[in-house]
DNA sequence: CATCAGGTTTGATCTGCATCAAGGTGTTTC
DNA sequence: GAAACACCTTGATGCAGATCAAACCTGATG
């Protein structure tokens, strides 16, 4: 049994429309409360490169990413940009109690997401107090993320941070399909060049470079553009250099 | 009126031993729910460089600051660190529905904290709601610091990374201290050279270059070891390389 | 007062990543 | 099927910040 395996928790398809993205239990979307959000959600589509909202901009609804990938990022007035956030499917976007977005929110894939109107969803969340604590422990778990994103950008080498950001897809796509037999891992890279550049605060030079090393040192294979083969995770979470245990659990 | 005061968000000093930070209210605090705080609360102190927990420590408290820094770290095996947070008097640490510590907490300066065992004060969470309701807000404001410092770590050059520092601090004083006398700024930088650079993803000798040049330069002045003089805040304001308006809020 | 220790500054040199530049690959469009 | 486009790779060069090293406070201790 590799290390993937033990981490990953697997969570119910089923709730990617429920804003609360559920880690194990999905019984306790109660009936009532899923009537209330049937009634106030929407969705939409967009497509890879498509802008979600603008930072600053008015944002006047809470969403859960269905399929696709889509990213928070910030830009400085010269240009620079840094992504600081991912979301994945069940990941949720917008926060409660604030108009505007802090953030340009964009699809890095073709996306669709469930939208929640703000409004009523505030009052849903007064009403049904678990929403909270759900929302509550789901922000904690993306401060934890966060942190473990701060030591990648502020201490770790190019070499490293490629390394980390192929281990932390690997494992959330490993918890989202399931696929994962042991050894080798098979997954979608969908991320371009320029957006990895960004997660990491790299240039994409360094980035095409550094995978480039990771491929001929048989750490990674890719097959086709996107497609990446991990043969021995382990090896590869060497290269990372987080904690051979322990470690983070995004 | 400078910028500075505009994005002031004085809260009351009184409410220090509270362990959700009240940033404007305090009436809120209800007679009841303070009662049953006091009886599961008590103070630790800890002199300056001591160490409050260890990464993956159990933890079976959680705590807010009363006087004094406190700092949240990650190490890597080969003894990197990189800073992931900075508590300030009012600030919370700890996490619900966690055993152990996921960082080093380590005072930045003599330190004291009022802490709740983490049992009790669970149990209170769940009785009474709007302590979630709070934490939930306070988590958001964490997770919007976070991203900004993602941004300075990933984007920004080191002499941004200091001014940037200076101004967060200056910021996060003068709303404790409410002695925001405008244009001049005068206050305290309670941290070492290392504790910096631990923040910044610098060395030490970097961070002692630019303050250096920062002086040089009269954008800042330094009185004895500590105490520093922002005789304009705006001025340093554009060395951070943040948007000069917006901008966070910290 | 001399010594010491923790923290700070400054200098010299090195290096990892950015920058600038050119060419490659696969996919869409007409 | 050729042109256009988006994305990726590779090479050459430069520089910001790391590293190594030494000296300099300043307050504490005997």
């Amino acid at each position: 049994m590799t290390r993937v395996s033990q981490k990953i928790q697997p969570f119910s398809q089923e709730c990617n429309d429920c804003p609360i993205r559920h880690r194990a239990v999905c019984a306790r979307c109660e009936a009532d409360e899923l009537t209330l959000l049937e009634q106030i959600k929407y969705y939409r589509s967009f497509e890879a490169g498509q802008t979600v909202v603008w930072a600053g901009d008015k944002m006047d609804f809470v969403a859960s990413v269905v399929t696709g990938i889509a990213t928070l990022s910030q830009t400085m007035e010269d240009g620079r940009r840094q992504m600081v956030g991912l979301l994945l499917p069940s990941d949720f976007a917008g926060r409660p109690g604030r108009e505007t977005s802090a953030y340009d929110v964009t699809a890095a894939t073709d996306l669709v997401m469930c939208c929640f109107r703000k409004k009523p969803f505030e009052e849903l969340m007064i009403r049904t107090p678990h929403i909270g604590q759900r929302l509550l422990e789901m922000t904690l778990d993306e401060l934890d993320a966060a942190r473990e994103w701060m030591l990648l950008l502020g201490r770790k080498t190019a070499r490293e941070k490629i390394a980390s950001l192929i281990c932390i897809i690997a494992r959330r796509d490993a918890s989202l399909q399931l696929n994962a037999s042991d050894g080798e891992l098979r997954f979608d890279l969908p991320l371009t060049r320029e957006a990895m550049s960004e997660y990491l605060g790299l240039t994409l030079e360094t980035v095409s470079r550094q995978v480039s090393a990771l491929r001929k040192e048989g750490l990674i294979v890719t097959e086709g553009k996107r497609q990446i083969v991990i043969p021995d995770f382990d090896l590869l979470l060497e290269e990372t250099g987080d904690d051979s245990d322990g470690g983070f659990l995004i």
